[in-house]
DNA sequence: AATTACCTTAGAACAGTTCTAAACTGATTG
DNA sequence: CAATCAGTTTAGAACTGTTCTAAGGTAATT
C-alpha cells in the first residue's frame, strides 16, 4: 500500500467511527460523500454533490443524496443555509459565521463568525428559544 | 354615500395613482391586491394571498397573484423575504428591518430596523456591491 | 368606436424535493 | 459462515411552489 493509498483508508476509516458515532452506518455511500465534503467551506446543492458525485465515478442516486445531506444536517456534520428560494444549500462549516449571497450567479461565500458583530438582538416571543441568528449580506453587481 | 363608502373610495383611488406612478395600470385585480395588502406589516405568500383574495370574493388567478407580488416588489412596494427554501414571503413592510421566523409552524414576525445593531460588515468582494443585509433570527419551540 | 398595448387567465410545464415500495447490504447471531 | 434482520439505497412516481404560454380580455388613447 503506498502512502498515498494509506492516507486515504485512514481518512475513510475516520470517517466510518465519526458517521457511526452519530448513529448513521458508513456505507459506501455515505463514505464517498463524506469524502467529498471533507474539505472544508464548501457550499454544496443536492445537485451540485449529485453532479460531482457522478463525474468522479461514483454512483449514488439523487434521493441518496437528499436523504444523506438531511442525515448529515441532523447529526451536526451540516448546516443548511437559507439564501435562496427555491433550492437549499448544505455548509460543511458548522461553525458561527455568516454569508454573503450573490442572486446573479447563486455564490455563496463564508463570513469567519467573529467578522460582523450582532448586537442587541431582541429575546425570543414567549415560549420560544433563538435557535440561531442568521446573517446574509446580499451582494449586486457593482 | 357614506364616510366609510368614501374613505373606501379614497383608498382606491390613492392606490390607482400609486400603481400609475410606477408605470402599472390600477387594473380590478392590482387594485384588490393592493387593498388587501394596504395594511402594513403583513407577511404573505402566494398561496395565503390567493386564499385569502378568494375568500373574501375577490376573483383572480394564482397566475395574477404571482404576477402582481413580483411587480409590486420591482416596483419597491413590496419586499421579498428568503427565510425557507421551498416558498417566497412577501413583506408589506419595505423599511430597514429584521425578522424573527418559526420553521416550525413558518410564522414571521418583524424586528423593527433599530433594535438589532449589525456591525463590522465586511466590504463586498471586488466588483459587488452590499444590496442589503437580511437578519433572521430563527426560533424554536422552547 | 376603433385601436393598441397592456393585462389576466387556465392549464401545461418546470425545478427542486420528498415519497414509495422493492431490492440490497452491513452487522449480528446461531 | 449461512441465515437473519434492521437499516440503506434506488428508480421512478408524486408533490409543491413557481413560471411559462398563448388566447382572450381590458384600460387608455385616438
Amino acid at each position: 500500500m503506498t502512502a498515498a493509498r494509506k492516507r486515504k483508508k485512514f481518512l475513510i476509516e475516520e470517517a466510518g467511527a465519526r458517521l457511526r458515532s452519530v448513529g448513521l452506518r458508513p456505507t459506501r455511500q455515505r463514505l464517498a460523500l463524506a469524502h467529498l465534503l471533507g474539505a472544508d467551506h464548501r457550499h454544496v446543492t443536492a445537485e451540485m454533490l449529485h453532479e460531482e458525485a457522478t463525474s468522479v465515478g461514483i454512483e449514488v442516486s439523487l434521493a441518496t443524496i437528499y436523504n444523506t445531506l438531511h442525515q448529515f444536517t441532523d447529526a451536526g456534520l451540516l448546516r443548511e443555509v437559507v439564501v435562496d428560494a427555491g433550492r437549499s444549500y448544505f455548509d460543511t462549516n458548522t461553525g458561527a459565521h455568516h454569508h454573503f449571497f450573490c442572486e446573479e450567479d447563486g455564490s455563496l461565500v463564508d463570513i469567519p463568525g467573529e467578522t460582523i458583530e450582532v448586537a442587541r438582538v431582541p429575546a425570543a416571543p414567549k415560549g420560544m428559544a433563538v435557535e440561531r441568528v442568521d446573517v446574509v449580506v446580499r451582494l449586486k453587481r457593482a
